[in-house]
DNA sequence: CGGCGTTTTGAGAGAGCTCAACATCGGTGG
DNA sequence: CCACCGATGTTGAGCTCTCTCAAAACGCCG
């Protein structure tokens, strides 16, 4: 959820890359947990299928995220990590990082404030989930996600990947964006949105 | 989420207890931190309003529970506290906190551990809210709120307040418990719920 | 050019939400 | 002790909204 400034350069050092096709699978749910991973390049996502073979996104870490920092405390995992697209990852044995954890307070400290950071962030998430309409459910998202401006939002991959990150199927999201935009709301350009109403 | 055994006594020692009534707000969306808070004695849920007016229930502290640990990062909460029932707060004030968090590497160790355990279970929750049938969406609540047997599970307030935090109207969680009842999968008692079908 | 995945649009149905009425329970006060 | 009151619990009926299934246009890449 941040670029990892709190990782420090002996634990770097200690880390292993890997390369990742898009649609491959980094660990499953019920795996031994080994470790953490940083997003180097490429998009990963957390998911968990349920028996109806849903798959409900978690997270979608981007480079300079961290993905499964909280199984360092777990013996298994607890969701599947797959490649979104092409990416590359750099691991970070647990066994290295519980010991900096003991010895290094500065990164304890560090490490706490990102967990606290993916609490926000998760019960953001969860308060978008409660937003039936989804036409506030984009608007909530689009605000969420606007660059500083507040102006324009750059799509993160495919429509049909935000979808199912907003808990949408993706034909609701695009009539939702093509009402949006017949209403003056939004603009669509490629691979972004702009906002002509300012975010309240 | 879990008993905090994390505190150390010296930081106990430095906490003031606070009694709130039922409905009672002990902080809302934007107030400046000051700490964070266990919990006593009675229920404390955490929501967000959103403009519409609906309340989206992100957390529900019971005893033992921590409420706004979080925030001990952030210099404004991003929730409102609400008593559900009269209860008793502890408070720990941030600035000891943090002193402490630099200091103590096991309790640096042992707070991130607790994040971790309410990154998990956001997450799940998460999941949940992923569901879209009410049965089933039901059906995963009773099966994580379960008792060890994993034949019972005691309901925490009222049913209304657990359609909030199942994100249903109470009438579809009335209506569903009545069907489950009806078909023999559960059996609804005073305050408890039996199933009747093993959880898979 | 052909194939595959994304993007779009259409029509229908199901499921939960909304509004509404009523029952039930616990507490309060006369 | 009983009437009253508020909140919870319960059930009914209609409606809206999204999901589902379907089909077609578009864009990208080999």
């Amino acid at each position: 959820m941040s670029a990892p400034d709190w990782l420090s350069a002996s634990i770097r050092a200690a880390a292993v890359e890997r390369t990742l096709a898009a649609g491959q699978t980094l660990f499953c749910t019920g795996a031994r947990t080994a470790g953490l991973y940083e997003i180097v390049k490429g998009k990963v996502r957390l998911v968990r299928v349920d028996r109806s073979g849903r798959e409900a996104v978690l997270q979608v870490a981007a480079p300079g995220d961290t993905l499964a920092e909280a199984s360092l405390f777990s013996s298994a995992y607890h969701c599947d990590a797959i490649a979104s697209t092409a990416a590359v990852v750099r691991f970070y044995p647990k066994a290295i990082l519980i010991g900096e954890l003991e010895r290094n307070p500065k990164f304890a400290q560090a490490f706490a404030a990102m967990l606290a950071r993916q609490v926000m962030t998760l019960r953001t998430r969860l308060e978008q989930r409660n937003i039936h309409s989804a036409r506030d459910r984009v608007r909530y998202y689009l605000a969420i996600n606007a660059d500083p401006s507040g102006r324009t939002v750059a799509l993160s991959g495919t429509l049909k990947d935000v979808a199912a990150e907003l808990g949408l199927t993706h034909e609701a999201l695009y009539r939702t964006l093509a009402e949006m935009a017949a209403d003056g709301e939004i603009e669509r350009r490629k691979g972004t949105i702009r906002l002509m109403k300012s975010v309240t």
